[in-house]
RNA sequence: GGAGAGGUGGCAGAGUGGCCGAUUGCGUCACCUUGCUAAGGUGAUGUACCGGUAACGGUACCGGGGGUUCGAAUCCCCCCCUCUCCGCCA
């Protein structure tokens, strides 16, 4: 969330924030949080005022005679009866503002551009060369049914839409691209995290998730857990609450981890194939850091450049894409978003997604460093941004490595993870 | 799931109704001192909010939430977490 301070004094900030985002339900939550903060900066220094009499006189009343008591405590009881009233209203303010500063999406950066979905992202780069086919080229679906690689019947039979089980070579290939996008990140210094998948409504509001994403959401409503959408949940969530030395930052994490959306609101959507699917397998990069601007611009582009090192031993075309405003989140400041070529969609379709927040998720986890010049705590930064998520990044794979006889050829730095092969599947003619 | 023990400041650990925002130790910071492989001394050192240009003043916070009381870290209730034992189990 953002700082009450900020709001107060630039409200007009907070409120084209959500403009930008496309948030008129949000931008509305500025001005509610506001005319609270104002009533509650008038009730406190009244209860302050009272509760520092109650307490002098409670204090002297220790010392006093029995007699020299009774005389002080109707008066004491008349202030505490009026004090619990101010209190209440107190209490209820309180809850009131932390609701509505929830609300409030963060500010976009400057570098965001304007535009009102994903239509409207803007291409900053975009690097390999779209295959050319001597042959007609199969989408990802029909390709890995006819090697027996995928049976998406039965597993909707059995788990519902939107699921798939996944078979031998394709089966393998999916645990090796984890894999590889593992020991990348452990290669580049990130710590190796195998997170929870379940976890309270605290990491998910923490995090920004909540509210707002509760029908994104798996809920087990009988132990108040929630099932993860992404392992930023919990590896951003992991220092909530705790005051860490600057010494130890920056902290950097690399999960692997399945992931689950109930994808509520697409259906019709990217309904075949492995695209849009209720669980996956993710290995997500997670950043946090000093609260510096540039040092936070610094490792986005670093983890977008992980991210761009994969793809590029994959061996796949893809582009990275500026998120426009109103494709971001509430809690982003920055997002890029990387897309890589599907021949079956002849396009590009977002296999990642890189974020920065600054301190909007550090503040709601109360994530905080104490800086080594000694001053005051700060609130963290975070950022992070998938490596790679599976089975989605099948889909590039298999389709633009795929080969005339309808097997399908391993990139180089993928052998080593799959017994030295250089091509899956057997050939169909 | 059952029984018991415990959760206190950056960390460790005292404190069982007013003298406690909290002894002490460690750590950290500042200054001083010291010529035998870097140790010693002195002092400072929680967070948040409100008011104030500031100095400063006030309030809240001892896992979280409620309650008792004029007054709660301390007593009562609920929840969460950690540890030990039993049961169950991948």
């Amino acid at each position: 969330m953002l700082d009450i301070k900020l709001l107060r004094e630039n409200p007009e900030a907070a409120r084209q924030a959500a403009v930008k985002k496309r948030m008129p339900d949000r931008q509305a939550a500025v001005d509610r949080a506001l005319s609270i903060d104002a009533e509650l900066r008038e009730l406190l220094p009244r209860i302050d005022a009272m509760r520092s009499e109650q307490k002098t006189a409670g204090k002297a009343m220790g010392k006093l005679s029995p007699a020299e008591r009774e005389a002080v405590l109707d008066g004491q009881k008349r202030l505490k009866a009026e004090l619990q009233q101010l209190e209440e209203r107190e209490k209820q303010l309180r809850a009131d503002l932390q609701a509505q500063l929830a609300l409030v999406p963060n500010l976009p950066d400057p570098d965001v551009p304007d535009g009102k979905d994903d239509t409207e992202n803007v291409e900053t780069k975009r690097h390999g060369t779209v295959p050319q086919f001597a042959f007609e080229p199969r989408p990802h679906y029909e390709l890995a049914e006819a090697q027996g690689w995928v049976d998406f019947t039965r597993a909707a039979a059995m788990a519902g839409s939107r699921n798939y089980m996944l078979f031998g070579d394709l089966a393998l290939l999916h645990d090796a691209v984890l894999r590889f996008a593992v020991e990348l990140m452990v290669g580049r210094g990130f710590v190796a995290v195998d997170p929870p998948l379940l976890v309270r409504d605290a990491a998910m509001y923490g995090t920004g998730f909540f509210p707002g994403g509760e029908e994104q959401t798996y809920r087990c409503e009988k132990d108040g857990l929630n099932l993860i959408g992404t392992a930023e949940v919990p590896v951003t969530s992991l220092h909530g609450g705790e005051m860490l030395a600057e010494d130890e930052l920056p902290k950097k994490y690399v999960a692997r981890s399945a992931c689950f959306r109930r994808e509520a609101g697409t259906y019709g959507k990217d309904t075949r194939g492995l695209y849009r699917v209720h669980q996956f397998q993710k290995v997500e990069q997670v950043i946090v850091d000093v609260a510096d601007k540039a040092r936070s611009i610094a490792h986005h582009r670093d983890i977008v450049q992980n991210a761009e090192d994969l793809l590029q031993a994959f061996e796949l075309p893809y582009r990275i894409v500026a998120v426009c405003g109103g494709d971001l989140g509430v809690p982003q400041a920055m997002k890029y978003d990387i897309e890589t070529w599907m021949p079956s969609r002849g396009n590009y379709g977002e296999t990642h997604s890189a974020s920065r927040f600054y301190d909007y998720q550090a503040r709601r986890l109360d994530l905080r460093y104490r800086p080594k010049d000694g001053g005051k705590p700060l609130f963290c930064h975070t950022l992070n941004n998938t490596v790679a998520a599976s089975p989605r990044i099948l889909i590039p794979l298999l389709e633009n490595h795929q080969q005339a006889d309808g097997t399908v050829r391993v990139p180089k730095a993928l052998q080593p993870y799959l017994g030295g092969r250089a091509v899956l599947g057997k050939p169909q003619r």
